[in-house]
Parts: C-alpha cells; sequence; structure tokens
DNA sequence: GGTCCAAGATAGAACGATTTGTATAATAAT
DNA sequence: ATTATTATACAAATCGTTCTATCTTGGACC
C-alpha cells in the first residue's frame, strides 16, 4: 500500500494539480517531474482518476493536520481556537506557494457525480466538522451556527484572496468574525 | 463586432464550460453543439482563450444583471437590499443549472498571471463593489466594512453549496449576514 | 428586375503535438 | 529468484489551429 515511488508520485502530482490544474497537467509531466518510468505510475495507480484522487487524501490530511495544529499553537485556550482560525487561514493565503483551495478547483474541473467532486466535497465537510468541535469546545451558545458562519467566512477569504487576489481577505474575514463570535456570547 | 454566429458560439461555449470546465471541454465540441464550422469560430476569435475571454465578458454581464436586478426586486427599500442579497443568492444556488461560480473555476484552472485569471479576480472586485453601494445606500455604519463581511458570507455560501452539495448555504449565509447587519446598526 | 462581386459560412482534410493507457522486454534490487 | 523499475514502442483518441475549396448570401450597380 505505501512505497517510496508511489509516495513521491503523489508528491509530485500535489504539486502540479495545485499549481496548474487536473486537466492542464498530463501524467506525462508527472512522470517526468518525478523522474519515474510511466509503468511505474500506472502500477501504482489504475488511471489518473486514481492517482487525483490519492493526491487528494493526502491533501485532506496534510492540510487538515496542518491547520489543527496551527490553530492550536496559536490559541493555547480553547475559547480563543475560533478566532485564531483566521490567523492560520492569513498563514497559509499569504504564503508564496498558496495557488487557492485544490478542493474548489477539484469541484470545479469535475462534475457533481464525479468521484473527485464528492471527495473535495467531503474534505469541506470535515473541516466544518472541526470547526464545529471547536465553537463548541470554545462554549458558543449556539456552537453549530457560529461554526456556519466561521466556515462561509473562512470559504469566502480563501476564494477572495486566491481569484481576486485579496491577499488581506483572511483578516478581513477576521474582523467579520470577530461580530460572530461577540453575538455568540464569546470573546465580548 | 456583433454577429449571430458569434453570439451563438459564446452561447455554447458559456454553457459547456460552465458545466465541464474549460480544458475539459474542447473547440471541436464547442462547434458541434453549435452547429457551426471550425473555421467561423476562428474567424470570430483569434484562440480558444479569447473566446473564453469572451464568455467571461458575457457571463460578468449577464450575471451582474440579473443579481442586481432580483436584489432590487425583492427589497424595494434599500435598506432591505444588503440582506435580500442572500435571497438573490439561494435562487441561484437552488436551480437546477447551477454548477457554480464560472469565475472561481477559471481562476482555478488559470495561473494568477493569465488574463483569464485576471478576469476572473475583475468579476469579483465588481461585484463586491455593488455591495459596497448597496451598504452606503442602506445607511450602515461603517458600509465598506459590512460589505466586506457580506461578500464573504456569500463567496462561501457559493462554494458550499457546489464543493460540498450544501443547497441551504445561502441560507446560511442569510443569519449570519443578519448578525453583521446588526453590528452595522441596520435591521435592528 | 437582373447581374456581379465580395464577404462570410460551409465541410473536410491535414497539421503536429499531446492525451490516457497498454504491451513488451531488458535491467536492477532485494 | 522474485519483485520492482526501467525504456521503448504502440494504440487510439483528442488537442488547438490552419488550409483549401466550395457554397451561400446580400447588396451595389446598371
Amino acid at each position: 500500500m505505501t512505497s517510496p515511488k508511489r509516495d513521491l508520485l503523489i508528491d509530485t502530482a500535489l504539486r502540479l494539480f495545485g499549481r496548474h490544474g487536473f486537466h492542464a497537467v498530463g501524467v506525462d509531466r508527472v512522470i517526468e517531474e518525478a523522474g519515474v518510468a510511466r509503468m511505474t505510475l500506472y502500477n501504482h495507480f489504475k488511471s489518473k482518476d486514481e492517482l487525483i484522487l490519492a493526491v487528494l487524501r493526502r491533501r485532506d490530511e496534510r492540510f487538515r493536520n496542518w491547520f489543527m495544529r496551527r490553530v492550536e499553537r496559536a490559541a493555547p485556550d480553547p475559547r480563543g481556537r475560533p478566532l485564531a482560525v483566521f490567523d492560520a487561514l492569513d498563514e497559509w493565503v499569504r504564503g508564496d506557494d498558496f495557488t487557492g483551495c485544490m478542493f474548489v478547483a477539484a469541484a470545479a474541473e469535475y462534475g457533481g457525480d464525479d468521484p473527485i467532486h464528492r471527495a473535495a466535497g467531503e474534505h469541506k465537510d470535515l473541516m466544518l466538522a472541526y470547526l464545529r468541535d471547536l465553537c463548541a469546545k470554545a462554549g458558543a451558545k449556539n456552537p453549530a451556527g457560529l461554526a456556519d458562519g466561521l466556515n462561509l467566512l473562512a470559504e469566502g477569504a480563501v476564494a477572495m484572496a486566491h481569484v481576486a487576489g485579496h491577499r488581506d481577505a483572511a483578516r478581513t474575514a477576521k474582523a467579520a468574525a470577530e461580530v460572530l463570535l461577540r453575538d455568540a456570547g464569546l470573546q465580548g
């Protein structure tokens, strides 16, 4: 299930798909930049779509892991974590390697009935579940409702940062988030 | 500058690109579904990218037009319009033909330095400018700040509706928007 | 009303490059 | 000795784009 070449292929594809999109990057480009033979790719993955699914799984795991650690490091106190979400976001979208949300891109390139689109949706649901957990543990009045609001602000910030190049989008979202937090009885 | 065949090509490409993405739809598919000869396309557009830019211009014009009319029809009173934005959004994302935001998709498929990506960014800036105008005319305390917040909620709602299939995303956004509006001295 | 010409649209072939995926056979590693 | 990886060739399709050669059409002129 796990192998060095397979890992290398996923990482290389992760970088290329993230930068240029899925259809725009062919398997030839992936194997060339990975320095791997063509049949090695098709030995580890049944098709390009399977490679993409593996890429999305790795991206989901890595991103959520980084995000949670980043939030919890920024806010040791659980009551500060819902807001710290936007500090993590800010660091992400300001990074030189920021190329938008890979799951939004995947959903854009593959129809709603495609497994790739569905995998992207699952990632979004997991992120929302994490936010719900944060809001509940922070002691918000209506944790689910607050999490929904924060989630939309976060998604919007990523979209505006990428599409319109608004590098300050996460800070803008943070300002709106503070209003929602006050309304939920937090940070008042 | 304007011609029936050209119009037909733009409309056909608009539908196909919206449904399947830009790279996934070739010019052959466009001309076939438009019932037009290949040279007719290349007579009106220098390249596929030029066709895409024409599609984005038409989409921007049509969408903003529909959106503004829809908002103003739902709220004759300017003070109700910032919130009516989310009723328009709700109608859009619940529609059977909803396939996400075409400009988000364009930005995902073309790098930040590509004219196609830049055109997408310009649309986002125009939408934000409209929101600012709405918030100012509604008499909000801090019109620009409120518009930023509402804009992020709206963008987030479209993303969640498309990627995760949350058909109620616009109503969720509306609930959060009401909190922001109260904070801005509106709808209290 | 008829004639002619230019513009535009047509189908179709051809271009070279690239796409995903497979088959084969030799090489390297464990 | 088995397994993984390699290079190469191949298939069949599609990509964006150009070219040619035919056909339709709509006005200008007489």
